[in-house]
DNA sequence: AGATTGACTGCAT
DNA sequence: CATGCAGCCAATC
């Protein structure tokens, strides 16, 4: 059982609603922690969780994945099959 | 208990 | 656009 804060990180993320995406920045500020411990929060998550890791990207509206062009490219299609629109520098379009 | 690290961010160079 | 640095909080060793 993860601390209080992952679980808040967890359900805050699943409040996402599909084809929406949301900054860690963001996430942080809601959770009342730093950028980082989101991002350790996420990267803890196991694959078949029912966390919608893939709607969290950075600032820049760009995937995250330290090096791991695996994730990244599972997040991205994750993201398309949302209908999540991608620009022509593979940003993400942020709808807010 | 101290040092290190990490899916970040913002500003400076 | 690429690098570097500081600030930040929690997990791990």
């Amino acid at each position: 059982m993860p601390s209080p804060l992952y679980q808040h990180i967890y359900v805050l993320v699943k409040q996402i609603p599909p084809g929406q995406v949301t900054s860690y920045g963001r996430l942080a500020q809601k959770v009342g922690t730093t950028p980082r411990v989101v991002g350790f929060a996420l990267a803890a998550l196991p694959e078949n969780s029912d966390v919608p890791w893939q709607r969290v990207i950075n600032s820049q509206g760009r995937i995250s994945s330290r090096g791991d062009s695996a994730r990244s490219a599972l997040q991205r299609e994750l993201l398309e099959a949302e209908g999540v629109r991608f620009d022509l520098s593979g940003r993400v379009v942020l709808a807010d």
